[in-house]
DNA sequence: CACCAGGCAAGTA
DNA sequence: TACTTGCATGGT
């Protein structure tokens, strides 16, 4: 038993089920991919109301929404320009290489899909994965701000390691099961915003605080 | 008032 | 290659 595998456990039982993402499209699902990069999910549920209540949730509405209204559509969720123009690019993307269609383009090879993704002006490694895992139900494990900061407080992995060294660290610390990689992210988050804010490095009521093998609860 | 939120790309040296 | 900065709303 390892010790990411054995954090994931704590947290379940810690939170229970975080159920993330349940119910809505993929085509939904992917929009709050690109809404939500460094914002609040409650600013990107505004937005996506907001294109809910005029029905532009589908390829076809939101492709053919002049970019402009887009923007306007999105205010709620911040940086409404940059992230207007970045679903375009997505949309487009996936209007050229996949007829629009969604589930083409997860019928595609992950790993290859994944680089062709990350071409797209505006979707990094964390928006192609979370878009990986939570819309295609891949098996793709997400790294985020929260991930890197806990793990490396906790020092399993080092400070200055970049995306891949932790997504590799989880990749092969974990089975390779979707619905493990989709709660274990939602519960990293979940911890994250509870316990482990950036100005407050003590996690005094943090559920990894007991754990053997640690250097906590984290003193500062 | 300051700080933060489920990043990314462009600019600088 | 390794920092730094712009993007922007809404909650605490």
């Amino acid at each position: 038993m390892n010790k990411v595998y054995e954090i994931y456990e704590i947290l379940l039982a810690h939170f229970g089920p975080q159920e993330w993402w349940p119910g809505d499209t993929p085509f939904e699902i992917m929009v709050g991919a690109v809404l939500t990069q460094n914002t609040n999910w409650d600013n990107v549920s505004r937005a996506i109301d907001n294109l809910r209540k005029e029905d532009l949730l589908s390829f076809e509405r939101l492709h053919g929404l002049p970019v402009e209204l887009l923007a306007e559509k999105i205010r709620p969720a911040g940086y409404f320009n940059l992230k207007a123009a970045r679903l375009k690019n997505l949309l487009n993307f996936i209007n050229s290489e996949y007829s629009g269609s969604l589930g083409e383009m997860f019928a595609d090879d992950t790993l290859s899909l994944r680089e062709k993704i990350l071409t797209v002006k505006g979707i990094g490694p964390e928006t192609a994965d979370s878009i990986l895992l939570y819309a295609g139900n891949k098996p793709v494990f997400v790294v985020d701000a929260y991930t890197h900061r806990i793990f490396s407080r906790h020092d399993l992995v080092a400070p200055e390691d970049g995306y891949y060294e932790i997504q590799e660290y989880f990749k092969y610390s974990l089975p390779d099961n979707v619905d493990l990689f989709n709660e274990y992210h939602a519960l990293i988050v979940r911890l994250g915003k509870e316990f482990c804010k950036k100005s407050k490095p003590q996690c005094v009521q943090c559920p990894l605080g007991k754990m053997d093998g640690f250097k906590k609860p984290i003193d500062i």
